[in-house]
DNA sequence: TATTGCTTACGAATTAAATCGTACAAGAAT
DNA sequence: ATTCTTGTACGATTTAATTCGTAAGCAATA
């Protein structure tokens, strides 16, 4: 069992940026972060420094510009998300959740094909 | 739109409480919180009056007792909180998540049954 | 009446997260 | 060679959340 790391709601939306990107420098992570909020550059960085002490990114540093890696998956805080959020709103049932997740926005056509997908399989069991 | 306020995880604790026991005071409160923290009853009671002056809970103060309910609803708070889950780990789809919680922790059959249901539901439309 | 127990009120300390200012290094441009 | 730009490092400040200590009110009771 890995030792997990909650990361905080804005260590969450840089690791949502090297998601997207797989690899980026401090600016660039900064750069997307800045279309949304107006915290400076030495913030963007000082955050990334901090991740990667708690081992959230790594880092390349052989040149002079670092370049950041998330270095937990994007599958894996998710699902460590969801299931706190499920622990701690719907009383441990992921039923709750998923009922309150499609009540709160209508899939398309193609996205209710591949839940009831899913749907079948689980019945299986 | 009713301004919406976003409770800290803390404050969570204490209305999952008040949602359960509709009404409480302040030590049956922290009894119940005191189960699974060691935080002091003073600390219950200032938060419920930080939660009071926000509007997350309404109170009766005409005894020297005062009595708590919760001023927000269960259901309105779960959409409020997936919502945002579901904007920033799940990039607006709400069918990840669900996917996601159903890969999580498998429903029994009934709730097969209730997904099956709401599903259905959502193809007619 | 005095003591004890339970209550609210609330300032203050602590802790955690986020932000910034400033120093300094290195390479590019003048 | 000097200046400009772009980068990292990192201490310090700010802000938010949590926690606690202590005072004071009130009612039951010794």
């Amino acid at each position: 069992m890995v030792k997990q790391i909650k990361p905080t709601e804005s260590e969450l939306e840089i690791l949502r940026v090297l998601w997207d990107k797989s690899a980026a420098t401090v600016r660039e992570v900064h750069e997307v972060l800045s279309e949304h909020k107006d915290s400076g550059y030495t913030t963007t960085l000082k955050l990334l420094q901090i991740m990667f002490e708690k081992g959230l990114v790594k880092r390349d540093d052989s040149s002079k510009t670092h370049i950041y890696r998330a270095n937990v998956s994007r599958e894996n805080t998710q699902q460590q998300l969801v299931g706190k959020m499920i622990d701690s709103l719907f009383g441990g049932s992921s039923t709750q959740l998923v009922m309150q997740a499609l009540g709160n926005q209508t899939p398309n056509k193609e996205e209710l094909e591949a839940i009831q997908q899913m749907l079948d399989n689980l019945k299986k069991q």
